[in-house]
DNA sequence: GAACACCTGTTGAAGATTCAACTAATTCTG
DNA sequence: CAGAATTAGTTGAATCTTCAACAGGTGTTC
């Protein structure tokens, strides 16, 4: 077995940075969320993804590719949401093997309180304190990792 | 309450480039590991960070603050490290409170395995993908929230 | 040096996620 | 159209993480 291509010095540094940061920045996050608005950054997702659908709605799967969110995953965190009074299910009239999640009015509103400090915790912390052209580059690069993984998966 | 100043389309969509990528390659990380060697990310993070460690050992807090988790999801991921042999925890003469979680040489050996195909896996999904410029942009940024975060927690 | 606040690390229970197994509906194939 | 193969979504158990409470050690203050 050959030796592997290990990382440059350069590589290296950026690649942890990265790696610390994102996780950092996600717990941040997620805690951010949780005590001002009861919601984990997942269940946040879902609402966001939800509210921008079409009529408010997405199926199953669907929402589980939007969200990043394993099917089983989105299963049960859907559960803990329709129990809030956020978001219910109801069958599909096509598919009768299909659901649909649905954002409810009550969810809606919750998500919108959610958002407005969100958004405020995401410049304070990443877009406002980030060069533009840095942000952009990371666009790009995100942009492509997602296409790579999608060609993979 | 005054309206929050919302992201504009390209800082979203950068935003969400970023969101979206570094999930999903997160878990593709995690479940490459745990497929080929047992390991999760972060339990690789911990050997990792032992590894490089003076005498391959280091406190529970320091080594909590470098592999970026709680004190109290590092006591239990290392009982079952220390169950796998991988690691093993001894006391501090200076400080009695203090413990000392020490790499062993399998855990030095298991962790020289995972890393070969770790690199190749971030290469292939990350490193060799993104343009040289866009990496250093990426860990300027990232340095940055790490430098933010630090000052505000 | 006694009383106090603080720090270190662990623990167990509650909560969340993963994994494999499952039901039921649709689609494909001959 | 029967039967096999796929697909949608859920479930429960095992695993992992979070949270709050704790035992014990250090150090500071008067």
């Amino acid at each position: 077995m050959s030796e592997p291509r290990w990382l440059d010095a350069d590589q290296q540094r950026d690649w942890r940075a990265f790696v610390d940061g994102s996780v950092r920045l996600t717990e941040l996050l997620d805690r951010d969320l949780k005590t001002k608005h009861g919601l984990s950054v997942s269940e946040y997702e879902i609402l966001v993804r939800l509210s921008e659908a079409p009529e408010r709605r997405l199926r199953m799967a669907e929402l589980a590719e939007h969200a990043s969110q394993s099917r089983s995953r989105l299963s049960h965190t859907c559960s803990r949401l329709e129990s809030k009074g956020l978001v219910f299910r109801g069958g599909c009239p096509n598919d009768k093997r299909g659901v649909y999640a649905h954002l409810t009015d009550e969810g809606f509103d919750a998500l919108d309180r959610a958002a407005r400090d969100h958004v405020e915790t995401v410049r304070d912390f990443f877009i406002d304190i980030i060069d533009p052209s840095d942000l952009a580059a990371i666009g790009r690069a995100f942009t492509a990792v997602n296409k790579r993984i999608g060609e993979a998966g």
